[in-house]
DNA sequence: ATATAAATCAATCATATGATTGATTCATGT
DNA sequence: ACATGAATCAATCATATGATTGATTTATAT
């Protein structure tokens, strides 16, 4: 008696791609990017595998969908890009608490990243994206750095895009499979942070 | 007329079992975790599928195996553990040495190492190697840190684990898909150098 | 030599998986 | 109301894939 149909609504394209897209992330999160399969994602999205078709024709579009929204999603997060008139700490610090951030409230995202590093081999356009991503990510840092230390409170004998490496690598291994989680995130920046810092300016008093 | 037959050698378990590890990390660096097929490996192997079934139970198992020799391989190239009496120095040079060489002379390793975190979620025993061996890992440094700090060559203010995390973290990321091949490698270790090492102790003349 | 165990293979199974086809339902403009 | 296109689904295909079965070949001990 009842209609147990539930009035489907029907969804427009965009939104369509990006609940699938949202599953997918969500679907590598949980079992890893080798157990994804297109049949979950669209039970996960809750339509026929057919549809997903419809909205994503095969399974490379389909990696490449999550590839790009994660890039755009994350970079949605970061604070403002480098500049030289404000102070270098305060933006280096507001460029790692949005990472930070990002690993603690989406962290499909990061594990996306992680996971579609390991597809890269296999899909060229997926390692372009990635690609031009973590370069694009490392530039803020390396900027950061240079401007710190032009300001003088890094130390002069940084290498900005080396030590920008150093940095986002540090930080990169708190994705998935991090250390247990992100106790040790915090301490570890602490220690990058006093890695760049000019030195204590130590009296050179002759007792010491 | 000619026997076509090439005498083929029976082969003893642990010996085959080692080929099939090795054909299946050498699968992994070329195509990815995702794409590894236990036919594939036997093709590689030059055996049937049964035969790999005989030695190798079934896929599971195959990874396990995976994980526990490139552990085994990785760890036998490194060099002694750290040594409280050598020069902390020599010794970070040292294992930073062995695990550029590693990278450079056995790619698959930290190939597998990226590739099997992918299972790392399904599989929990894969995951638990991986986390033992990263821990080992990571110690090592650690380790290296503290007996710098307390031979006067490394900053007082560097917490070993903090200050070890960084650095694995930052060398982790050269391996597969690292930026472009090795090539800001030695920079990058130049940079982690200089903010291990105590301050320039500069001269406090009145002229700078 | 011959029996036994170890290693190997051809053939096959059962299911998983990416993808397609053609009909069906919903939304929207006229 | 009705025509059109967009979105959806049920059913199905073709192949991939992990695994098994049972016979066959090689090694080894007696």
């Amino acid at each position: 008696m009842s209609d147990t149909k539930p009035t489907q609504q029907y969804i427009r394209k965009d939104d369509r791609r990006e609940m699938i897209a949202e599953a997918a992330r969500a679907l590598i999160l949980e079992k890893g990017y080798a157990a994804l399969r297109t049949r979950s994602v669209a039970e996960r999205v809750g339509i026929n595998i057919s549809t997903l078709h419809f909205h994503v024709p095969n399974k490379t579009a389909l990696v490449r969908l999550v590839a790009e929204t994660s890039r755009d999603a994350f970079l949605a997060l970061l604070p403002p890009r480098p500049d030289a008139q404000r102070p270098a700490l305060a933006q280096l610090r507001a460029e790692v608490r949005a990472y930070h951030d990002s690993l603690r409230d989406r962290p499909e995202l990061a594990a996306c990243f992680g996971q579609l590093t390991q597809v890269a081999t296999a899909e060229p356009e997926v390692a372009g994206i990635l690609d031009a991503f973590t370069q694009d990510w490392c530039r803020r840092y390396a900027e950061i750095v240079a401007i710190g230390r032009s300001q003088g409170v890094f130390r002069s004998t940084l290498q900005p895009l080396p030590a920008a490496l150093m940095i986002t690598g540090a930080l990169a291994s708190f994705g998935p499979r991090g250390p247990k989680g992100l106790a040790m995130f915090w301490p570890v920046v602490d220690e990058i942070e006093r890695s760049l810092l000019v030195p204590e300016s130590r009296e050179c008093s002759d007792a010491d």
